[in-house]
DNA sequence: CTGAAAGCGCTTACAG
DNA sequence: CTGAAAGCGCTTACAG
C-alpha cells in the first residue's frame, strides 16, 4: 500500500502541493480562500494522508519532537507523575514528547541526533557536558539538570530537606537527625537535601543534625533505627530522604518497640501511596510534580520559538507538607 | 553553525557520496578498500560528522526508532524496570527504544507516525483497533496487547493468580480468598489474575475463592481486612492483586490484631522494594521482567527485519515465589 | 572498485 | 490568490 502524500492530496483536490502545504500546517491562510481550503482539508481526510515526519524535518531542519533522558535512578512514582504531566502539557503546545533510556555504552548526543533529530532535548540529571555541548552547537536547546541546584531546577531540594527540619522543629524536637539513602545514584539528590537540613537547623539554632546513611535492606533499617535511638544523644525525630525508606523506617522501629512518634517522630518525602495506608499513616512532603511539568513545557516551547530572547524565570514546583500520624 | 553532510565528507576526503554512505553503514565493504574505508571513517570523525535521521529514514522509508505507548496505568516499578530492559535490549539491536504517554486526546496512530515514523510499535495494553489497523496498513509492525492473554503476552497474569493460589494450598490453606483492586485502569490484568485463581482452586479441590475489592485507601484496606476475617468461614489465606495493596492489607490487619500469617497468611505480586522492608516482610511473587523485554527485543528485530516470515514462539517471562514470613 | 544522478516528501522563497 | 521549482541529506540502482 503505497504512502499517501502532499503530491496526491494536490492532484485530487485539483492544487498544487504548495497550497495542500499551507493548509495542512495553518500558514498564509489569508492568502487561501475558504473554498480551496476546506477542499484540500476533505480530500486529504478522505485519502487518509498524514505528512511524513522526515521530510518535513528534512526540510525544516527541525522536528516536533523533544527528548527527554530519563536517568539512570531507582524507578519512582514522582517521575513518573512527571513525565507524565510533561508529555500533556507539551502535547497541548503541539510537540510529542518521548522519553528514553540511555543504555550503557550509547553516545547519547550523537544516537540522540541521529536517531530522533529532536528539537530541544532535557536531562534530568546532568547530561554529559559533551553531549550538551554538541547538542547546543546544532542549535538544539538543551535544558539539562532539572534536579540539579540551578535556574532550571524543577524541585528545590534544598528546601525539602529544610521543610522537613522546620516541620519537625514546631513540634517541638530538638534533637534530630537526617536518614540519607546510600544509593550512589541518589547522591545527587541526597546532597541538596542534606545541606538543606543542615541549614535549617542553624537558622532554627538546633544542633546539627546526626546524618545517618541507609540502604534498601532491612538490616540497613534496623541498624539504623538502633543508632538513632540508642546512645547518649538518641533522635526524637528524623527526616528521610524518601517515604519508602521512611516506612523501612517505621517497619524496623516498631520490631525493636520504639513507639512512633512518641519515641521517635518520621517524615518521609513523595507521599507515595503507601504512606498513607502504613499504620500509622506516614506523615510526608509532597511535592507539586505537575506544576513543575507545566512551567517546564511553557520553558521549553519559549527555547524552541524564540531561542534568542531570554526566557522568563522558571518556577519550581510548590512544596507542602502532608501531616499524618507519624510526625 | 552549518551542519556537516555526507556530501562534507565526501568531499573532504576525495570520495562520492555514495563512498560515504556504504562506509558509513557497512555496506557493500567487500567493494571498498581498507585504505578508503579508513580514510572516510577518519574524516568523519574530524568534521563530526552525524548523519542526519530524517534524510536517511526519508529515503529508506524506514526508522532506527521503536516506539513504545506506555498505558495509562498505575505508575508502578516493575514497568519501569521492563522498560529499562527493553531499552537496553533494543539498543544492543540498534534500534533506538522511546516511551510515549498518550496525552487525552491525541490521536495514537496519525501523531506517532507524524512524529516519529517508527519502524515498530508496541502497545502494553490494547491500542485503538483502528489505531493498529493504520499501522499496519503502513507496513508498520504492531505488537499489541502485551498484558492481554494470547501469542505475546508479555507476562502470564492467568498464572500468576494461580500461583499464588497453588503456594497458599501448598501451605495448608483451604479458605482462601482473592483480594482484587477496585480500579478501573487494572481491571485487563485483574480479570486474568482473578480467573487464574478461581481455576487453580477448582483443579485443587479447593472451594471457590471469595474475591473481595479494595481500593488505594485505608478504609478500604480496613474493611477487606474485616470482610476477610469476620463472618461464618473467614479466609486463612489472602492472595493480593499486588505487592502495595498487600502491604495495606497487612498493616490492616494489624491495626485489628489479625495475626500475619497465623490468622491471615498474605502473598503479594511485583516484590517491590518494600515488601522486603516490611515486619514482617511479604511473600510475594516475582516476574522475569527483564527476560521478558529481551523475548520481545528479538520479537521485534524479527517482525521489522523479516516481516514475511512468522515469528519464533514468544516466550514470557518466568515467574517465581518470593517465600518470605506471611505465607 | 568508485562516481554521477535520481528521488524519498516536504516547505518556502519566488514568480505570476 | 495560486503554482512551478529548488533543495533539505540521504541511499541505491546503475553506469563505468
Amino acid at each position: 500500500m503505497a504512502r499517501v502524500t502532499s503530491r496526491d492530496v494536490a492532484e485530487a483536490a485539483g492544487v498544487s502541493q504548495a497550497t495542500v502545504s499551507f493548509v495542512m500546517n495553518g500558514r498564509h491562510l489569508n492568502r487561501i480562500t475558504d473554498h480551496t481550503r476546506g477542499l484540500v482539508l476533505r480530500t486529504a481526510k478522505e485519502l487518509g494522508y498524514v505528512p511524513s515526519a522526515s521530510g518535513r524535518t528534512l526540510k525544516s531542519g527541525r522536528s516536533n519532537v523533544v527528548t527527554c533522558i530519563v536517568p539512570d535512578m531507582r524507578p519512582s512514582e514522582a517521575v513518573e507523575v512527571f513525565k507524565r504531566a510533561l508529555s500533556g502539557a507539551l502535547a497541548n503546545a503541539g510537540y510529542a514528547c518521548v522519553f528514553v533510556h540511555p543504555a550503557a555504552g550509547l553516545d547519547v548526543a550523537a544516537d540522540l541526533w541521529k536517531y530522533l533529530e529532536p528539537c530541544a532535548v532535557v536531562g534530568l540529571d546532568k547530561l554529559g557536558t559533551e553531549d550538551a555541548r554538541r547538542l547546543r552547537d546544532a542549535g538544539t536547546p538543551v535544558v539539562d539538570g532539572l534536579l540539579l541546584p540551578g535556574d532550571e531546577q524543577i524541585i528545590d531540594q534544598h528546601e525539602i530537606g529544610a521543610l522537613q527540619m522546620r516541620h519537625l522543629a514546631a513540634l517541638g524536637h530538638r534533637q534530630i537527625a537526617y536518614a540519607a539513602s546510600d544509593e550512589a545514584s541518589e547522591d545527587l539528590v541526597t546532597d541538596q537535601r542534606i545541606a538543606g537540613a543542615r541549614d535549617a537547623c542553624e537558622k532554627l539554632g538546633l544542633p546539627e543534625p546526626r546524618i545517618v546513611r541507609l540502604g534498601y535492606t532491612p538490616e540497613s533499617a534496623r541498624d539504623a533505627v538502633i543508632q538513632l535511638t540508642d546512645g547518649a544523644a538518641p533522635a526524637s525525630a528524623v527526616a528521610v530522604f524518601g517515604d519508602v525508606l521512611a516506612l523501612a523506617l517505621l517497619a524496623a522501629a516498631r520490631a525493636r518497640s520504639v513507639a512512633v512518634p512518641a519515641d521517635l517522630a518520621i517524615i518521609g518525602v513523595d507521599d507515595i501511596p503507601l504512606a498513607a495506608l502504613s499504620v500509622p499513616p506516614l506523615s510526608t512532603i509532597a511535592m507539586d510534580l505537575s506544576g513543575a511539568a507545566h512551567a517546564l513545557a511553557h520553558h521549553l516551547t519559549h527555547l524552541i520559538q524564540t531561542p534568542e530572547v531570554a526566557p522568563p524565570a522558571f518556577h519550581a514546583g510548590a512544596l507542602s507538607v502532608i501531616d499524618r500520624q507519624t510526625a
